[in-house]
RNA sequence: AGGCGGAUAGCUCAAUUGGCAGAGCACUGCUUUUACACGGCAGAGGUCACAGGUUCGAUCCCUGUUCCGCCUACCA
């Protein structure tokens, strides 16, 4: 196979381009049939086709792009399934306000256009995100690419709609929903963003029917919608008001009267007045306890959250206020209600009070309870085996903590609104029959309904707002053009729209072609791993298990693994407003994408939110040079013959790297296995840089670069071996360079991507060369201490002394000094300790290993001398500290033996090492005098 | 309001069945030696948030406090 000269410096953006198409040429990311190999299967978070990459989805896509590469290298049959997802609030406001800023609105285009118009924008950029991915490196196998909007996938949706509406789990009804005024559509629970703010609790004064003396004051914070109050409740048990249960109010600012009921959930006879207001239509508390006693409800807002002048005469509004209130906004009607309740002397008192306030979590506009019909999902019959396969371990979320939260969030779960009142998505499988169903489709602006402001009625309902919950909706797959109660043909369809996340619900079956029983879907479902951010644990991976479960019978995945969300070096959450964003993309240009992703991957601790700092990003750029530039080294010196020698006659440096690799291979392995992305790249640095480079390239040196060393052929051979073991190791994190390495060198196959990953060598374990090494390196180590200590320079030989020499300790050392030379680069003479010209040493000490180096007398002795006294202080606090504990009688009965032995040791080789440097500091205050 | 997590070197983060606290970046010296100055070598830098308790011994276990973050939530 041909191999290619490395250029002298690396240059990412040409070799990512080069293997990307390789790769994409090739068809390498497809899954390789074979009947026998086990299947791993990831489907992909899929992004939206509004965004580009954002370090999140770098993040996320590095981390299923190693998992799917490591598994693909050890031999499993393996899919990654790429795709996006069509966003529906999100999608529609970017396409609108395109149209805005042409001066357009989607009405003025009209349902069809608009949609198209939409579909048009996707062709055009919603394959984006999906070009960057490929940039990340992502092996996804491209030709399987979906759209939650696919044909495959629509029918899927239509599917398990009509199927859970026929089992009776998706209904329709009158509900009260969090409604965003802005996007005029209903939103889920959790579309719902919290924040708190500081508000006003008014105590209002209502006076009883009969007795006008005798008052209750009620506490709110929302006083505009008292207009729609239909009752007062107090604590069954409350002895300040039980007389007063059962009689009468005159609700304030109306000729209406109310009464007074006991409500034991609804009342917290310690908050406020022990009094509160019933308003049904305004609050989800009040909704339940209006169902609770058969209650009217008085819905005072139309759907742009403005006061509905039909439903304030309906609730007997004072005429006056009627007036003021006509198409007022919920903030100006806050005004005037509490301008006419000072005014009649009914407001007692304004506190402040902290609340929380719901906001829509696209655009950030308040969104208002607002009763309507809408779709529903009824979840709890699908929680229930949700909340099994988690709890039995079926499914494992990781890291574990996050389990309960899952668990706690399925056991409260409420019913999913599911109808959304835009026009970008899947819309509701539903027809209505107009003759059928001609009492139930509403003006716009009557009391029922929402107001249209004005405009004229269209041919078809533009919302279902407009059509009452007791409409007979036909469901069904197909489209509907006759009625099948009375055969008629004057049928619409649901306006509204499924939730996006109902398609996402499905996302890792329908991406495999359910309902079909596809080849892909016997495969490959139930997936294997579930990538994804805590941010979306509720809004997606919890329906994909109520959804995998009820309608394949399977769950949909056996592993989550849950990862941290990138914030800024602030710990701030990483938003464009906020200026703060790190764009992966000029960051992969910047330093390149190894770089990048190595990085991500480093900083993937479990259960924490990591912070990014660009530091990071270039640290880890510096260790790909490396990599690039030992690569360099060891092709410069790989022309020549290699042979493979008997384990006992490998030389010294290649036993203990191979042993040492073989750990690397052993923790990356462990570390993946438990989706450690943290430890597998900690590891690699370690074992690559510190061992590897540092160590093991500087000893093949000698050996290489004389000619005729006997080692010469043995040494290129391990060399190459083990570095090409490297690359396999590192190429899940790193897949480019890696890729470039081994094209680069001898190889035979199309890519490193399907070479078998490494696996652990038990034969190239060696205890012994390990133990021996650290002697070497702590030789080594301390005689570089000792000539920075002195200022020696490098390139002067020195002469080394020891009282116990390093071959006696390790008697497996015996050629050490070509290595000492090389690594010291200084000649090198070992002696023993009865010869040392006395006058001229300063002896440094490590455990039983002492090293005297000659003194020069040009030195700053002065300076020495400091440094050698600090350290005997250090020496003599830790020694001392030691010596209390092992004298203590209750350590010497309590502690391990072997803990105690530890500590006697160290005390002696500590006393030891106080004694030689004593004499060091000795000699040279003599040589100062 | 409840739940969860965090507080360790200047910064970003590790580690520990409870027995010498570790990396990377930044910093200080020395070093331009033919893989690499995006390099090499050496070094300095810590009351392990605070206060109690358990223990021969606590950064680790327990209790409380403070600060920070996140998630959930209808306290009018």
């Amino acid at each position: 196979m041909p191999s290619l000269q490395l250029d002298k410096t690396y240059n990412p953006t040409a070799v990512e381009e080069k293997w990307a198409a390789y790769w994409a040429e090739h068809y390498l990311f497809q899954p390789r049939h074979s009947e026998k190999a086990e299947s791993y299967c990831i489907v992909i978070p899929p992004p939206n086709v509004t965004g580009s990459l954002h370090i999140g989805h770098a993040l996320n896509n590095t981390l299923q792009d190693i998992l799917i590469r490591w598994k693909r290298m050890q031999g499993l049959q393996t899919l990654w399934v790429p795709g996006t997802d069509h966003a529906g609030i999100a999608t529609q406001n970017v396409v609108e306000r395109q149209l805005k800023e042409e001066g357009l609105s989607r009405e003025h285009l009209g349902r069809q256009a608009f949609i198209e118009r939409v579909w048009t924008w996707k062709q055009q950029s919603g394959d984006t995100i999906i070009e960057q991915l490929k940039q990340l490196g992502a092996s996804c196998d491209w030709e399987r690419l979906r759209f939650t909007m696919d044909k495959g996938l629509s029918l899927a949706v239509r599917e398990v709609f009509v199927h859970l509406f026929d089992v009776g789990l998706i209904y329709r009804g009158e509900r009260l929903i969090n409604w965003c005024p802005r996007c005029l559509t209903a939103l889920s629970d959790i579309e719902v963003e919290h924040e708190d703010i500081k508000g006003t609790l008014y105590h209002i004064r209502y006076g009883l029917a009969d007795d006008p003396e005798t008052f209750l004051t009620v506490a709110t914070t929302r006083p505009e919608t008292l207009l729609g109050d239909t009752a007062v409740a107090v604590h069954p048990e409350d002895f300040r008001y039980q007389q007063l249960i059962g009689k009468q109010v005159k609700l304030p600012l109306t000729t209406r009267t109310i009464p007074i009921l006991a409500d034991p959930i609804l009342v917290d006879r310690e908050f406020g007045t022990g009094a509160v207001k019933i308003t049904p239509a305004h609050d989800f508390n009040d909704f339940e306890a209006g169902e609770r006693h058969g209650l009217k409800r008085f819905s005072l807002l139309n759907h742009h959250a403005r006061m509905n002048p039909i439903v304030l005469k309906e609730a007997q509004v004072n005429l006056q206020l009627q007036k003021d209130l006509y198409d007022q906004s919920v903030q100006q009607a806050r005004l005037i209600v509490i301008e006419a309740l000072t005014q009649k002397d009914l407001l007692i008192k304004a506190e402040e009070h902290s609340m929380a306030l719901g906001k829509c979590y696209r655009c950030k506009t308040v969104v208002e309870p607002y009763l309507s019909p809408q779709w529903f999902v009824k979840t709890e019959p699908l929680a229930i085996p949700a909340i099994e396969a988690v709890e039995t371990g079926k499914i494992r979320i990781i890291p574990e903590g996050w389990k309960n939260n899952y668990l706690g969030w399925m056991r409260n779960i409420k019913d999913w609104c599911i109808s959304r009142q835009i026009w970008w998505g899947h819309q509701i499988p539903a027809w209505y029959c107009r003759s059928c169903n001609k009492d139930h489709l509403l003006e716009p602006g009557s009391a029922g309904a929402a107001s249209a402001e004005g405009s004229a009625m269209p041919t078809s309902p533009t919302m279902s707002c407009f059509i009452t919950s007791d409409a007979k909706p036909i469901v069904s797959k197909t489209d509907q053009k006759f009625c099948p109660h009375c055969g008629g043909s004057d049928l619409f369809q649901d306006p509204d729209v499924l939730d996006t996340w109902f398609s996402s619900a499905l996302w890792p079956f329908s991406t495999l072609g359910w309902p079909e029983q596809t080849q892909d879907l016997k495969t490959f479902y139930p997936t294997s791993t579930l990538v994804t951010g805590l941010d979306i644990l509720f809004f997606w991976v919890a329906r994909m298990i109520m959804m995998g479960i009820k309608l394949t019978g399977q769950i949909p995945f056996r592993d989550v693994y849950i990862h941290a969300l990138v914030r800024d070096a602030e710990g701030q959450k990483m938003s464009k407003s906020k200026g703060n964003v790190i764009d992966p993309l000029t960051k992969m240009s910047q330093y390149g994408t190894d770089a990048l992703r190595f990085t991500l991957a480093s900083m993937a601790s479990p259960g924490r939110d990591m912070k990014l700092a660009e530091e990071r990003i270039e640290g880890y750029r510096n260790f790909v040079t490396k990599i690039w530039n030992a690569a360099r080294f060891i092709q410069l010196h790989s022309h020549g013959p290699k042979t493979t020698v008997t384990p006992e006659r490998r030389t010294f440096p290649d036993q203990w790297i191979l042993s040492r690799l073989n750990n690397a291979i052993r923790e990356v392995l462990k570390a993946l296995d438990n989706y450690r992305f943290d430890q597998a790249a900690s590891h690699l640095y370690q074992f690559i840089w510190h061992e590897y480079c540092d160590w093991y390239i500087e000893l093949a040196k000698p050996s290489l670069q004389q000619d005729n060393h006997p080692d010469a052929a043995a040494t290129r051979h391990t060399l190459l071996d083990s570095f090409e073991i490297i690359q396999r190791l590192l190429h899940p994190v790193m897949p480019f360079i890696t890729e470039e390495i081994w094209q680069s060198f001898p190889h035979e196959g199309l890519s490193i991507m399907t070479q078998p990953f490494p696996t652990e060598h038990l034969d190239w374990s060696n205890s012994q060369a390990e133990q021996d090494f650290s002697l070497f390196q702590a030789f080594v180590t301390m005689t570089r201490t000792g000539r920075a200590l002195l200022n020696i320079p490098a390139n002067q030989p020195l002469t080394i002394f020891g009282t116990t020499t390093i071959q006696d300790e390790a008697p497996s050392l015996k050629n050490l000094h070509p290595y000492i030379q090389s690594i010291l680069r200084s000649t090198l003479t070992l002696a023993q300790t009865t010869e040392w010209p006395s006058d001229r040493i300063l002896q440094l000490v490590t455990g039983n290993l002492t090293v005297g180096i000659p003194v020069e007398t040009k030195l700053d002795l002065q300076q020495v001398v400091k440094k050698v006294k600090k350290q005997i202080e250090a020496k003599h606090k830790e020694c001392s500290r030691l010596q209390d504990r092992v004298a203590s009688p209750a350590f010497r009965e309590k502690a391990e033996a072997s803990v105690i032995q530890e500590s006697e040791e160290r005390v002696t080789s500590l006393r030891q090492e106080i004694t030689l440097l004593t004499s060091s500091q000795q000699q040279l205050v003599t040589m100062l005098s």
